[in-house]
DNA sequence: AGCTACTCCTGGTAGC
DNA sequence: TGCTACCAGGAGTAGC
């Protein structure tokens, strides 16, 4: 379930090896990941083209082409990406492949076929409603503040919704509410000021500590580019440990399903 | 405005 | 062993 680490920790993988590399087309054997436009006009327009900038937006990789075009790719829960030689065998879940010079090839692994790929002209056709990025300087106290005494909202669906903020999933969600000390069902405008400011600097912590540690690796669902292992899942705090006891009290943790989510947290300590 | 339910998918696993 | 039923979840959408 790559969120914002995980796809922050592949821009850096991949953007050295891309960087420069002319696209000399794309082979898919399942139409429904190309979202737009339609494969036709997306096999024509995306070859030659040439990556100038590989960049994350909330949980997409936004590869600037020339010629005007961005390739976006969204990995959603199973996505992974890797450089490999075109000799080598393909894996049955490798649905979209992009041929570079060089003989090797960008490939769009993802199992559970919930991954999407664009390519626009305006880059906001797909990013347009993305709330501020959470590790920026947009993304402050004061911005907190405005938006969530703003709504009625229930915090945890809050966290997830990307037009609200971008790049937080359900485990970083779950993660920086425990930060925060926060009961996943509290309503955003009942929060103090100090408490959110203590949200604001739970997200930042659990995001900055993900980027760390190359993201979390779950069963097979996650893996860096060259699949090997993150690490951030040994610092969940939360997340996957139902029943048992709190690090931060005597508590023990709790799973309820909030927005159709699992929802991890301590009902002892998260107020 | 904000919520729930449903949809898309497959692999892993619990239960028999 | 082998089968079935169910679960996980990001995000869009329909409907209340």
């Amino acid at each position: 379930m790559p969120e914002l680490p995980e796809v922050e920790t592949f821009v850096r993988a991949l953007r050295p090896a891309l960087l420069g590399r002319t696209i000399q087309g794309v082979r898919n054997d399942w139409p429904a990941q190309l979202a737009k436009p339609d494969p036709d006009e997306f096999e024509r327009r995306i070859q030659l083209r040439t990556v100038e900038s590989l960049e994350r937006r909330g949980k997409y990789l936004v590869f600037k082409l020339d010629e005007n075009e961005t390739l976006i790719i969204h990995l959603k829960m199973s996505g992974h990406l890797s450089i490999e030689n075109v000799s080598k065998s393909v894996d049955k879940h490798v649905h979209t492949s992009f041929l570079l010079n060089g003989k090797e090839e960008l490939r769009f692994r993802d199992i559970r076929k919930f991954g999407r790929v664009y390519l626009v002209n305006n880059p906001d056709e797909v990013l347009g409603d993305l709330g501020p990025e959470p590790l920026s300087d947009e993304f402050s106290d004061q911005w907190l503040i405005e938006n969530l005494l703003g709504r009625k909202r229930i915090l945890k669906p809050l966290l997830l919704d990307q037009n609200f903020i971008a790049g937080i999933g359900n485990i970083y969600a779950d993660e920086a509410l425990f930060q925060a000390k926060l009961k996943p069902d509290r309503r955003s405008n009942s929060l103090s000021n100090s408490e959110i400011q203590g949200l604001r600097q739970g997200i930042q912590k659990v995001l900055s500590l993900g980027i760390k540690e190359e993201g979390a690796s779950i069963d097979t669902i996650y893996r860096k580019p060259d699949g090997s292992m993150g690490f951030m899942q040994d610092s969940f705090a939360v997340y996957g440990r139902t029943d048992m006891g709190c690090l931060r009290c005597s508590g023990k943790i709790k799973k309820i399903i909030l927005g159709g989510r699992g929802t991890h947290f301590c009902d002892q300590c998260q107020l």
